[in-house]
DNA sequence: ACTAACGGGACAGCCCGTTAGT
DNA sequence: ACTAACGGGCTGTCCCGTTAGT
């Protein structure tokens, strides 16, 4: 044994990240397992080791990322409850989120690439949505929990639509504006 | 074999078409061109006859795609102006256009991916982006003109986001609340 | 009818060139019947009009080629008979005839790629030899038609290795000494 | 499957000399990897991992048989330093060399396809005509170093053609003519 | 635990040849 | 006679998964 536990569940953590970081730059489809390997530090072959599948990788590396994402937020929530709501809408839809894709919202970078994969995978996907629409639904005011429940929902949508569409667009000044104007539309700058 | 140019023409809108709904369904890397070509009713050779490249035929699939999603708004908006945009806004978000991932809003199934390409596919979506909001400004209802294109903005992103949500949930039951709920914050059911 | 038979007679004849220099430039598997057809003003559908394959093209081509450099040696034979030997030879092993390979020695140029073919390529550039060799036998000096028709070949076989050689290294200096050092081998510059 | 240390080494120099062989007896293009891989008893999924590309197999199998050769040829000058000259050039011109194309000269068989192709192929070849002009300057009686040297590019050229004519010719008694005519040339048979 | 070798499958793009049309 | 469309085959390269070795 040339590695210890240790070292090899940091390995493993390494592949994850790396995963995570790379699968929503390029897509499923647009990262190989070799070179996922290679930007983690190791060969391809060790992979199989650690998971059954790149599949499974995939909803791992879901895991993950929507762990990380749902942790900044609860931070925030956490930190300031009063204008959590618009800390959180400014930073989803600002243009670094737009251009830093690697880090950013899962469900904006690879929501649509998911819907055409399997069980495992989704299933990730559906309860990180169920607990981002949650932790929103405590930060939006409204007359009812189900009044809260459909606003956070709607904030939500709008948010992950705006980053899908900024993305696409190649027009640096349409980009800002479909980011700005859903901004504004969310929370309305009172003057 | 052997067409006449009014049937070489036919073939190559099929090959279109079809690019347009399959690319839609599995996305770019999930439909090789081989089968692409197999779908259309012909076989892989003469597929550069027509196209330079796989990347060329995804851009005027989209193109076409992008086209016929467009059409369909404006025909709604030319029949029935009064109630066209609760009309789109409902049908957009229908769990038929969730299900009906070929024929359904490019951005909501190929925005992300797009973003991942080059220009010459990029300037597809910018266009298609810019005619979608041109369109639901007119629509909407507000105080200015700049309000108007706003909220035609923060209606856009939305409706692309909770398709996006719906079709990567593994829940049909949250995937229906989410399309509800975003119908409902968009087009109040008055009661 | 388009093209009125002269014409049709032209394209032939621009296609047979166009493959001779083509064939010698990039060699048999180097150049496409649709890249040749392009290169000489048509498509490539139109090849077959005139060739049985690409096969049959290249015997003719070599044919062209041949007799196109036979026709330059019996020019300089006929004109100068004196000094025919040493203006051949030298102009031959000048460094203008290793770098402009479309317009050269076929044999230097496709001679192994013949060597890898059936009979009717091959035929074509033994007749060549053949020719070749007689034309140089009646140029150089020797006691018996023996001897002169051996000192041709070995003439002739000198000046195609040092093409090859001096087509093959990646040096300018070695490349030019071993042109200078076979045309001195074989025509001695008394001093 | 899967193999040992040595076995892998053993596996990767069996494809170079198989490539070595089979790019000598049908040109670099007239062989594709997997073809190649298969007569060297395995599948081509590997080839990448021993080969960036075909042209670095292509070089690799160049230098292979061209060290093959140069090691014949330092043998004979070694053993037989006196007659040294005569049996190499009496091997080279022999019939069985011109056809045994696969194991036969370098330079006569890829040299012009090689003139076709990169500096890192071109490299190889550059390197082997030099160590050959050497070899046989030392082998070649002159009054001078330079006279040797002339007299061994001469004789290296002279041999290079005589076997590419062969070759090419398709005619049994017309290519061994070439090849006696060439060798009596070189070596005087004096009665 | 990790590496390196290997198998087998896929895919984009190219090529040759044919033929219906003009 | 020439064009353009099409078929079918092939090739270099990449990719995923497995396994013997270390």
């Amino acid at each position: 044994m040339k590695v210890s536990r240790a070292e090899a569940a940091q390995n493993r953590e390494r592949i994850v990240e790396t995963a995570a970081k790379l699968f929503r730059e390029r897509g499923f489809d647009g990262i190989g397992v070799a070179d996922l390997m290679k930007s983690a530090g190791m060969t391809h072959g060790g992979f199989y080791g650690h998971f059954a599948s790149k599949e499974d990788l995939m909803a791992q590396a879901c895991v993950r990322a929507q762990e990380t994402g749902l942790n900044a937020l609860r931070q925030v929530a956490e930190h300031d409850p009063e204008n959590a709501l618009a800390i959180i809408v400014s930073s989803y839809l600002s243009p670094a989120h737009r251009d830093q894709t690697g880090d950013g919202c899962v469900l904006a970078a690879l929501g649509a690439d998911a819907a055409r994969h399997g069980t495992p995978l989704r299933a990730t996907f559906t309860h990180a949505v169920r607990a981002t629409i949650d932790l929103l639904a405590r930060l939006v005011t409204g007359r009812s929990k189900h009044a809260k429940r459909q606003r956070a929902l709607a904030i939500y949508a709008s948010m992950v639509g705006a980053i899908v569409l900024a993305r696409a667009v190649d027009d640096e000044e349409l980009s800002g504006e479909i980011l700005e104007s859903v901004r504004a539309s969310i929370i309305p700058t009172n003057s």
